[in-house]
DNA sequence: CTCAGAACTGTCCGATCGGTCAGATCCTGA
DNA sequence: TCAGGATCTGACCGATCGGACAGTTCTGAG
């Protein structure tokens, strides 16, 4: 009651807004992808219309692109910091690195990714989530513990990437190579 | 020239167009993500109008559930498996069931992920794309060896995937779980 | 030869997309 | 007090989206 007139603030003119806009944006973003959110879904979530989202950004492009601007930055550094080292430095240093990016960086490293969740929970997908949480349960050897976890998780994720790009291998040579690392990985013992 | 009557294709009442709209489909979705590509899109790869789409599948949804649903039968065919075997047997059975799951379905992998590739080329990210081939090569020690880049890059796939969701581990915790398992999936020397 | 059905086209539809614009509102400093 | 810049709104724009529909062409069985 005392400082209500100051308290109250005004519906136009506040400052924050050009923040509120980019962390609405990285929430929606990560949720249903950059394709899968529209401006009007961030200006409904902002609280303000789709029009003052245009006053403060270029475009929809340009909210991505500041959004993702100090991770893109961090990872600039982290390069050029490799660029300096020798094979051995540079490999512990790339692993140490990177993960410290990304854990820095989750919710750009989400966005990024923002797309997969959306489309897993379409009807022709919606089995595979319960599916691939009983998978990260095998490959934990059904451990609870976080630690085992958190190693299953990084193979889960990690194979089918190597399977986007083509690699210089067979494909026996390339599956071998993928279970051994895996089974490194998850200190298993080599099969 | 023998067989020049049987051999001229009609253009109208062909019986694969189903079988080429799927690949047509596959194709785009991998490169330009599901919602990223229209259906007037699919209808000008396959050659045909969009409204022949729309009489062989009963929406855009359809085609992705149709491309996708060999993998998923293949999926829960490996879930059922696994289901019933004991920890240590499951475990084993699940880096090579995935391995091999992941490999058999590349294509459909590739669709998942489609969303990324597209996002990596704007200009905001462009960036990324060279500096994620710099980290990959310091990841392998700088080395050429096609077995060395596999195993880099199911570390450089998997570790973000480790951020996505909550692990029940304090941030210094994941950290040091992450790094030590990247280390063994790199054959690298504990640090 | 006929004709039923499969395969396909051109056209149209409502909804939604990213983006523009003229003006309303608010805060600040002279 | 008042001018002016910053902030924001409602209305509107052309383009494109997924999809519907009636009609056309082709094929193969009788």
């Amino acid at each position: 009651m005392l400082e209500g007139e100051v308290v109250s603030v005004s519906r136009n003119a506040r400052p924050g807004t050009r923040q509120e806009i980019l962390d609405a944006a990285a929430r929606l973003f990560a949720a249903t992808g950059f394709k899968g959110t529209s401006l009007q879904d961030i200006a409904g979530e902002v609280g303000c219309s789709k029009a003052a989202l245009l006053y403060h950004f270029d475009g929809k492009d340009a909210i991505l692109a500041e959004l993702v601007a100090p991770a893109v930055a961090a990872f600039a550094a982290l390069d050029a910091r490799l660029a300096g080292l020798d094979e051995g430095a540079a490999q512990l240093a790339a692993v140490e690195g990177f993960v410290d990016l990304v854990m820095r960086f989750r919710r750009e490293v989400t966005v990024l990714y923002g797309d997969i969740p959306d489309l897993l929970q379409r009807p022709a997908l919606a089995t595979v989530q319960e599916m691939t949480d009983r998978l990260l349960d095998a490959l934990t050897g059904r451990s609870p513990e976080p630690a085992a976890r958190a190693s299953a998780l990084m193979v889960l994720g990690g194979i089918p990437v190597v399977c986007l790009e083509p690699a210089g291998l067979g494909d026996d040579e390339l599956r071998s190579v993928l279970i051994r690392s895996a089974a490194r990985a998850l200190n298993l013992p080599v099969a």
